[in-house]
Order: C-alpha cells, then structure tokens, then sequence
DNA sequence: ATCGTTCATCGTCAATCTACGATAAAGATG
DNA sequence: CATCTTTATCGTAGATTGACGATGAACGAT
C-alpha cells in the first residue's frame, strides 16, 4: 500500500487548484451571465433570473449551484424563494490569482 | 423558419462568451500549472514542461492545445521540438474581463 | 537511407458536464 | 386543510473532457 490517507491527493500546488477551480465555475457563459445579472442589479430571487436567461429552470438553478460551491455566490433562503447575490471577494480573489499568473 | 443563419447562435453576450472561453482553458490545474511554468521560466520546449508534469506526453501535448487554442500560449516549432511560451495579453484580457464583472 | 528523438494526433474508455422534464420540499394563501 | 408558487433535487440522455498507449510526422545525426 502506497497511500494512506484517504484524501484526494494531487500533485498540482494549492494555487494552482484554487484558480482552476474558480475559473471552472466561470467555465459557462451562462454562468458568468447569471454573475453578471447579480453584479449588476446586487440581489436577485432566482425567478428574476430564470426569466433573463434563455434556459429551464432546473439547469438555471444547477448553474446557481455550481457558482454558490465556488463560492462565487451567496444564496438566502426568504421565505418560499431564494433571494441570490454575487460574493465579491471570491472574484477579487480569482483576479488575484490570475494576476499572480502574469507576474 | 425562425433560424436562417449557418453560425452558431448563443443567447449569451461575446464578452460572457469569451471570458467563459478564456475560464474553461484554466478549468484545469494541469493547464494552470503549464502556464505558471511558462511565466516563471519563459519559453520552454514541450519536453522541459512533460518532465515537470505528472501526467502523459500524450495528455501533456492536449493540454497545450487547448491553452493554445484560447490563446494562452504560443508554440512554435523549432526542428524537431515545438517551443511554447505564454502569451501575456490573453491573461491581461481575462484579467480585464473578470474586472469588468466585479464593475 | 536508416535510426533516434521529439512532438502531435488518433482511437478509446471512463468520468464529468449540460440540459431538461418530473418530482419533492417549503412557504404563502384561500 | 387544499392549493398555488417557488425553488432544489432526481433521473436521464447526449455531449464533452481527461487520460493514456499507439502511431505518425518531422527533423537531426550517423
């Protein structure tokens, strides 16, 4: 037995994951248009999105997701809806990063 | 007939199309750490980066398409080698396009 | 001309992503 | 309580991605 923990191991640096993570998430243009929208406007309920966005609901809301586990979004819970917004710190983080990248 | 064009069509904006473009070719640590390598060490020949990399010449060679593809890096063929460097203004522009969304 | 080196491409398999309809869960409302 | 609205999740089908070995193409050297 070569490995023990029971970690995901990689051998790419921290950076290195947290970057390609982050830009994974950026990875769909539908995705950056929904973080578009939440910039733009600040809050938004997840219905107001759905009507900007030529896709069905449930892969809106599979989009939120992804964005909300990258950290690129925070959701709240307000009654029966969600109401959305954009994380800033996480895209001046991903500007960061890539900054680092050049130099 | 609603649709008389040959091109594709998204309903998305080119400036969400294109960071999307740019995002997806960092979606990946192996591609993120490439070019980490080509910044810090200038050029390099493809050869230098597969010894670096834990992965497959084969898997190495694809990710530099895909990098060169979004127009990341450069690569030019130098006799029997291939040359790659980082092409700094790709990353200036996604830096640019990711500044754009914070506003 | 025949090697040996270097790199891109092909073929392929497993895994992940994208999209959607259908359904479930949670609150509001009558 | 029954119902409507809103959103998340499930299940699934098709497309794309990531990995590799094998092979091919291009060049330099013997």
């Amino acid at each position: 037995m070569t490995q023990t923990r029971t970690e995901a191991r990689t051998p790419f640096t921290r950076a290195d994951e947290e970057l390609a993570l982050l830009a994974k998430a950026l990875a769909h243009p539908a995705r950056v248009a929904i973080l578009r929208v939440l910039t733009r406007r600040g809050e938004c309920v997840c219905g107001q999105i759905v009507d900007l966005m030529p896709l069905a609901q449930a892969t809106v809301s599979q989009h939120l997701k992804v964005l909300k586990d990258a950290g690129l979004v925070q959701g709240e819970i307000d009654g029966p809806r969600t109401c959305y917004c954009a994380h800033p710190a996480a895209l001046e983080r991903l500007q960061k990063l890539v900054g680092a990248l050049i130099d």
